[in-house]
DNA sequence: GTCATAATCTCAATATATTGCGATTTCGGT
DNA sequence: ACCGAAATCGCAATATATTGAGATTATGAC
């Protein structure tokens, strides 16, 4: 998952819950800047910060043993 | 998953793969300091120095819903 | 068209990660 | 115990994320 995927992820969980990226970034207590950079893949956010923004979308983050893409299941 | 947690996974994959600190911070282009805050938890590593670690030791990223998805989109 | 809201960008100031080098401690094998 | 390698720590220098405020652009509603 690279970052622009990460930044898409969080962008469309945002969408789907309907808040802005102003009230993400004060829920998280993070700059509306940082957000913003965060979803458009321009970012390279501190981990930290990663992680307070996931957790107040209600998403985790997992660490798994790279998987091969498999184009159709 | 926390960061500790995060580095826990670290750790025990760079051991798995039978690699030490240096090997690992060498191979993945950073600081050998870097890879041990990371590994005990008392780092705060930016996003992209974590997947290059991550994908040095052959690992991914990946966010999930932490809750019951009862969305079904 | 006007209006309001959201998203994006610019810039300077601040906070913090990263680095490099060395010193120190811990660990494992013999 | 000894010895070598690995892991950890300290510190200054550098790189970069984050912030805050405002300005700009885009979108949608009316």
């Amino acid at each position: 998952m690279t970052q622009q995927e990460i930044g898409n992820a969080i962008k469309e969980r945002r969408k789907k819950l309907g808040v802005n990226q102003q009230t993400l970034a004060d829920l998280a207590s993070v700059a509306v800047n940082t957000v913003v950079a965060i979803e458009r893949g321009e970012g390279n956010p501190q981990l930290a910060t990663l992680l307070t923004i996931l957790e107040t979308l209600g998403l985790q983050i997992d660490i798994n043993i790279k998987q091969l893409d498999y184009e159709t299941v």
